[in-house]
DNA sequence: TGGGCGATTTGATCTGGGTCAAAATCGCGC
DNA sequence: GCGCGATTTTGACCCAGATCAAATCGCCCA
C-alpha cells in the first residue's frame, strides 16, 4: 500500500519501462515473457511494496485483489493451527509469483481466499498488479500464462519433493536435503559462485519447514559440524560445505 | 502398449469421435476444453491402455514419450528408496492428467524422465496422447494449456495441504484427514451419494500417503470405529461415517 | 467345506525425536 | 567495549509412533 517506487516511462514509446529495465527479475520472472512492449502494459498496472522480515502481506483466509512478483528478498508461505503448530508450505525468492494458490478466473464474484499466510522473512520487495488486469494481459499475450504454467509445475514438483521429504526422511536427512536445497537457490541467484552462503531462515523457519523442532534442528546441524561436513560461522554463515556428503546424507 | 479399443470415428464430419462420446471423462478432464471438432483432432493421436492392479505405468526414471487422460480406476504416484521406505506424492483419480511433472516443451532433445513411479490401484484405463503431438494442439488451442494450467494449481494445492498433513498432524489427524479426502473424491466422482463408500487403498498403500506404518494406520482406524465416529464392513468398505466428528479429528 | 495365503488387527517393546529446562552465544544499540 | 533480549545450543527425560511378533480375518479355489 506504500508506493516508494511510482512506476514511470522512459520518454518514447518502444523502450523498456524505466523500473523494469532495471528490474533484478526482469529476465527470470513471469515477466520475461513480455516484449518490452507488452511489458510496457503490465507496467502501467504495477506498483511496488517493501515489507520489513517478519510482517505480513497476507493472512490466510485473506480474499486477495492483487498477484505479485517477488523482486527482492525472502518470503514464506505457511500454514498455522490455532494449537501454534505451524507449517511452512514454500519459500518465495526473487522472480516467484504470488496470488494463485486458489486459481484464476475468479472475475465479478468474491475474490478468492489465500489459503496460505505470506510473510516476509527478509527485506522483501515485491512487484504488485492488481488480478483482473493482469488475468485480461494473460488472456492476450499467452505467453505469460504459459511461464505462469511452467512456474507451477516446477512448483509441485518442488512441494513434492518435500512430501518425501516430510513422509520418509530422518532429522539428519530432512537437514542436508535442506541446505542442499539452499546452497542451490543461493548458486541459481547467483548470491555467490563459491561455496560459502547464508541461510535465510532461521532455526524456528527451519524447523517448520522441514517439520521438526527447533532443538532437533540445531542438534542435527551440530551433528554435520562435528563430522566436518559443514562449516559456519555464527548460526547461519554456511563458510563451507561438502556437497558429495551432504548428498550423501540427505537420503537421495 | 496394448490397444484394447481402437480409436474410430462416427460416419460424418463434426460428430463427437465415437470412444470420446461415451467417455467416462470427456466433460471433466482437459479434454473438457475442447469442442467436437477439436476433440476428433486430439482422438486422432489417442490410444487406450488397460492395466491391472499392481501393474506400473512408468517407473521413476524412465523416460516418458507419452501424456495420459486417466479415464477409469486410481493409480498412485509414489518415490521409494533402496531400503524400502515409501512415499506416495499423489493420487490419481479419473480425469487426472499424466505426463507434466518435468514441464512441457522437451521438443526434440531427449525426452525427460519421470521422477515418480505411476502404478495401477485398481483396474485402470487410461488414454494416451503422444507428448509432441498433443503439445502441438496445446499451441493451438489455448484453452486446453489452460485447463492444464488449473490443474496443475489445484494440484499443488493437494500437495501442500499433504506438507502441512506430513509436517504437522497426528497419527489419529492424518487418517481422519485421508477419510474425509477419500470420501470427499468420492462424493464429486458421484460414485455414492450417500455415506458409504470404498477406500481405493489398502492399509499399506494409506501409510505410505500419509507418512505412517501399517500398524499405526489400522491402530488409528480401530480408534475411529471405536469412538463410532465410522462404521465399516470389511477393511475396505466404510458404511457410514460422521463427517462433522471426522473433521474434528481431522485437525482442520 | 476346508485349506492356504495375503491383508489386517492386536500386543509387547523400543526409540527417534519431542518436551521442558538451563546455559551459552549472538547481535545490536548505546 | 558493555549489557540485554533474542536466538541457539546442550542436557535430561518422555512419549507417539515404529518395530517385531503373533494371532485373526477374509477370500479364493479345490
Amino acid at each position: 500500500m506504500n508506493n516508494d517506487l511510482i512506476p514511470s516511462l522512459v520518454p518514447g514509446g518502444s523502450c523498456e519501462p524505466a523500473v523494469c529495465a532495471t528490474c533484478a527479475v526482469r529476465n527470470s520472472s513471469l515477466c520475461a515473457a513480455l516484449s518490452s512492449d507488452e511489458l510496457d502494459e503490465l507496467n502501467k498496472l504495477s506498483r511496488r511494496k517493501s515489507l520489513r522480515p517478519g510482517q505480513i502481506y497476507v493472512f490466510e483466509g485473506d480474499q486477495v485483489s492483487d498477484f505479485a512478483n517477488v523482486v527482492k528478498g525472502v518470503a514464506k508461505l505457511t500454514r498455522g493451527s490455532e494449537d501454534g503448530r505451524m507449517q511452512i508450505v514454500g519459500l518465495l525468492f526473487p522472480s516467484d509469483f504470488i496470488g494463485v494458490s486458489m486459481g484464476l478466473g475468479h472475475g465479478g464474484e468474491r475474490k478468492p481466499e489465500e489459503p496460505y499466510t505470506i510473510e516476509a522473512v527478509s527485506d522483501l520487495e515485491l512487484c504488485i498488479f492488481p488480478r483482473d488486469g493482469f488475468e485480461r494481459l494473460m488472456r492476450r499475450f499467452p505467453a505469460l500464462e504459459h511461464k505462469l504454467l511452467d512456474r507451477t509445475l516446477s512448483e509441485l514438483q518442488v512441494a513434492r519433493e518435500w512430501m518425501v521429504l516430510l513422509g520418509r526422511k530422518t532429522a539428519q536427512e530432512r537437514v542436508a536435503t535442506f541446505i542442499l536445497h539452499v546452497a542451490d537457490k543461493m548458486r541459481h541467484q547467483g548470491c555467490h559462485s563459491g561455496i560459502s552462503f547464508d541461510l535465510p531462515l532461521g532455526r524456528g523457519d527451519i524447523a517448520d519447514h522441514i517439520g521438526l523442532t527447533i532443538e532437533t534442528v540445531s542438534r542435527q546441524i551440530t551433528q554435520l559440524k562435528r563430522k566436518g561436513i559443514i562449516d559456519m560461522q555464527g548460526a547461519r554463515h554456511v563458510v563451507s560445505c561438502d556437497f558429495e556428503a551432504l548428498r550423501e546424507q540427505s537420503g537421495y
